[in-house]
RNA sequence: GUGGCCGUAGCUCAUCAGGUAGAGCACCGGAUUGUGACUCCGGAGGUGGCGGGUUCGAGACCCGUCGGCCACCCCA
């Protein structure tokens, strides 16, 4: 068979997904732009150290799944597994944080993880983020922005939104001291995998699968309570604006995002359509990011949606119509002569005609296998040049679609005929 | 990294007590000299993922390996 494949996990999109993705991405550009964000284009390569400074050292994404490699001149790289780092980087570097900045960016993350539905080595985001915004006015501006954009996509009622404060990282010291040592004292009821986080992420466990262990968190020190005030106030201030904005969500006080970077508001839009991988677009607050990466202290949230994901449940839910990827009209020529015609015309066509799609006949072929392939392209008309057309000055319209049978059209006048006939 | 299922024509799949492989769709050609779709006829296309083993003989059984899907972990 072939030898010779993609690296797994790295998927081409054919031409029959792509449609998807363009209107999706069509969409999503519009809408970023008439809530005033604009685009910033980052590099998908960055130095190793970004990310470790910035995710965390000791989180899955830095440890086993970035796509780590050396320079040339054996500076460390890393593809970039996430886009906010770069974002933040680029921000400081560019000198933009002067002003609130509203921003957006669209392209491939690389993770090292086994495949699965909804998951791919490749994959792609967009991201949005806001700086020097520290008023949860602006988070739930992100969050009335995305479930916009589920209403223009149609999938409003696939999605539901899920919301939680975790607070300063005072406060989560604090949290997670308690909870550590409320889990510590019962080590051995917890599932194998909660066990190992107990030493590296606790708070993680909040979000275990495992039934018992859930059952065992019911009786654990709640977040909630170790919140500091003004996390307090911000998360009930955010939640008031978004009931004032008639906007539903659920307050999962067990929500904790896997980034080192995030306080306070976190938020996730998930679907249970999607098999095992429900989050759809997450993000939260990184108030203290800027400043970590050496820019001024800096108030930032952002978050950032799953392309593929997003694609997937388009599709599983029949909700967007795809652009049709029909022809317009077909160019049929027999013979070299009505060829020299036939190219010729057709770009004429395509001066005054440029919305159309036109597929001029290549390859040659005879009569026959060239109507099989205006009849496969989907167009609606075929155009066809032959001996007689060429002695004439006219081209044979043929109706490809329903009623319609044949024309014998002057050239000068195919343009107007054209027009009309394809309205 | 772990587990389950799976790997036969471009695609979707079948066959069989283990005796060197078929269908549908797609593709190409023909059925009027320059006319598609529908119909009919014909054709091309597979070292049965790869490598070992058992056997007189394996796509079918066994082992390994690679790949795919799904799930765990983690995340968008």
């Amino acid at each position: 068979m072939t030898k010779l494949r993609a690296i797994r996990g790295m998927n081409d999109i054919l031409p029959e997904e792509t449609p998807y993705w363009q209107s999706l991405e069509g969409t999503v550009r519009d809408l970023l732009h008439s809530y005033g964000y604009g685009e910033i284009r980052l590099p998908i390569v960055e130095y190793t150290e970004l990310f470790k400074r910035s995710i965390g050292e000791v989180t899955d994404i830095v440890e086993k799944e970035m796509y780590t490699f050396a320079d040339r001149n054996d500076e460390s790289l890393t593809l970039r597994p996430e886009g906010t780092a770069g974002c933040v980087r680029a921000v400081i570097q560019q000198g933009l944080l002067s002003t609130p900045q509203r921003l957006w960016y669209s392209g491939p993350m690389f993770r090292y993880e086994r495949p699965q539905k909804g998951r791919q080595r490749q994959f792609h985001q967009v991201g949005v983020e806001a700086f020097g915004i520290a008023s949860p006015d602006i988070d739930a501006e992100l969050i009335l922005l995305s479930a916009r954009l589920w209403r223009l996509l149609g999938i409003s009622d696939a999605v539901t939104l899920e919301l939680n404060s975790i607070g300063s990282p005072a406060a989560r010291a604090a949290y997670r001291a308690a909870l550590v040592e409320y889990l510590e004292a019962r080590r051995e009821q917890l599932d194998e995998d909660s066990q190992r986080r107990l030493d590296s992420n606790p708070l993680r466990i909040l979000d275990s699968k495992n039934a018992d262990t859930q059952a065992l968190l019911d009786d654990a020190p709640s977040l909630a309570n170790y919140l500091d005030e003004e996390s307090q106030a911000d998360f009930a201030r955010l939640c008031a604006l978004l009931d004032a904005a008639g906007q539903s969500y659920r307050v999962n006080p067990r929500l904790v995002r896997g980034l080192d970077y995030y306080n306070k508001t976190v938020f996730e839009w998930v679907t249970d359509r999607l098999g095992a991988q429900g989050t759809v677009c997450a993000g939260g607050r990184y108030d203290g990011l800027v400043e970590q990466l050496g820019g001024k202290a800096t108030p930032g949230i952002g978050f950032a949606m799953g392309l593929e994901r997003l694609v997937l449940l388009l599709s599983e839910t029949g909700a967007a119509v795809p652009l049709a990827q029909d022809a317009d009209l077909y160019v049929v020529s027999v013979g070299a002569a009505a060829e020299l015609e036939a190219v010729a015309r057709t770009e004429a066509l395509r001066d005054i005609l440029p919305e159309r799609r036109i597929v001029l006949n290549a390859g040659g072929g005879s009569f026959k296998s060239q109507m099989k392939k205006a009849d496969k392209s989907g167009a609606r008309l075929a155009l066809i040049w032959g001996e007689d057309e060429v002695s004439q000055g006219t081209c044979a319209v043929k109706s490809l679609r329903g009623e319609g049978g044949q024309q014998s059209v002057a050239v000068q006048d195919l343009p107007e005929y054209l027009r009309a006939a394809l309205v």
